[in-house]
DNA sequence: TTGTTATATGAGTATATGATCATATATTAA
DNA sequence: TTAATATATGATCATATACTCATATAACAA
């Protein structure tokens, strides 16, 4: 069997290679992944990540809108506060592979 | 030690992050996850993937260059044809990981 | 040399996206 | 109820980016 005809009859569905793009994709801007490394070491509210990044809670909680669209990250609510937290462990996984790949 | 604190002394430098920050980017775009994954089951050659993806092979090309910028795959040649395949196996994993995210 | 094939690259264009600003929602306190 | 705090969201704008097209480079054949 040709090359191509393998590659299409090993291929993922289309709307699994949407998923995981996009996943990648969350994960691809600096501000996301600060926010999403910071997480690995333990929850934090909006305001906590705002003072972190020196940016306006405005701008985190659109980028933590698109990380909790994507499954990463979760929130649990205490009073007034959300604390984010990494959604599981593959997350953290994720981040320790890629750090593996670019530090080699 | 306030969250926020904490989250400063366990930062990983701007440099790591922005060049792992760009690995995901690099991985969340559907043409360019559909190459590395077909690379994933071998190698193959610009004509390849031009006709597995359906795209003009310069497209292609553009894509396999962003792609070996973050050393996530490499080139061999044999005569006129390039070979592409997985820079290494953190390529291969970075992907499964990822897959089983979107799959739970 | 000239011609052909395979791949790479710079410019241009249409679309996508990150931060800001203004506004909306939710929880708590008074 | 009203006010204050914490967070979310829609619109806007400036920048980034994926593909196309034209052109350039590299390997091989005649």
């Amino acid at each position: 069997m040709s090359r191509v005809n393998r590659a299409r009859d090993e291929a993922i569905p289309d709307q699994e290679i949407d998923r995981l793009s996009q996943t990648y994709k969350v994960l691809g801007d600096p501000t996301r992944l600060k926010i999403v490394m910071a997480l690995g070491g333990g929850e934090m509210c909006v305001c906590d990540l705002a003072a972190f990044l020196d940016l306006t809670e405005s701008a985190v909680s659109h980028q933590l809108r698109r990380l909790r669209d994507m499954s990463l990250i979760k929130k649990r609510r205490e009073g007034q506060i959300l604390f984010y937290s990494l959604d599981d462990d593959h997350v953290a996984d994720l981040l320790n592979i890629g750090l593996e790949h670019v530090r080699e």
